[in-house]
DNA sequence: AAGTATACATCGATTATCGATGTATTGCCA
DNA sequence: TGGCAATACATCGATAATCGATGTATACTT
């Protein structure tokens, strides 16, 4: 990668997080709705993803159970749990303190206060 | 540090060269202008200052000349160098981009799209 | 039959950042 | 005048996040 791209830059967790909010989902799927919500301005490989879900399981901030149900290979899906929703709102709040403070370093618009 | 922090995240260069638009400066003062601007929330050390200004440098970004006139340490003041300016321009441009997308899937406010 | 999309996973390499440590000067205050 | 904090440079090893490549398998489409 070019030194100094800005990527996905410590906000996975978020991002994964944020999705798993609106519905429990299988790690393929919140990659790609990942790349749908952000309309592929964010994306990153499997060697990214499952590391990080594995990494958040193992802190209990979201939980899995496999679905054979459907066609193809069976799905491992994915679940906030409550600790994780807490997590969520914990980084959330991150994001907008540390966006923030880089846009006034930047000298980028101000954005609401509204958090 | 804890896994999951927001730091500097990827956004150091851009910050950098952000202050030094507004007039040349050392690498102390670029380090506590930083620290100013946005109000204490984004710090760093000196192992994470010094090494990005002599990558800034050798990309030709930013240069640099001996300040001995004052009292004290002599100081390394850095300047933006023409390239360093179009670098400016595209990080920031990275950023806004970057920042809308995750706030897009974060479900953050948008930010007004005048950038 | 071939290719693409879905879906899991691992592994080593790279890079950024962190944290500790070191040197030296200056100014302040007790 | 002794000590401490602030200024100011710098290096170094450790760590952690991310990347990129690779591998397996099924399903659907052409």
């Amino acid at each position: 990668m070019a030194r100094n791209t800005i990527n996905i830059s410590g906000n996975l967790f978020g991002l994964i997080l944020a999705v798993l909010e609106s519905a429990p989902l299988h790690g393929y799927g919140i990659a790609r709705e990942i790349e749908s919500r952000s309309a592929d301005a964010l994306s990153f490989g499997e060697g990214t993803l499952y590391p990080a879900l594995r990494a958040l399981e193992q802190d209990r901030f979201i939980e899995s159970g496999w679905d054979t149900s459907g066609p193809g290979a069976a799905r491992k899906v994915y679940s906030l749990t409550p600790s994780g929703t807490q997590e969520l709102a914990r980084v959330r709040q991150a994001w907008l303190d540390y966006s923030r403070s880089v846009d006034k370093v930047m000298g980028a618009q101000a954005r609401p206060t509204t958090a």
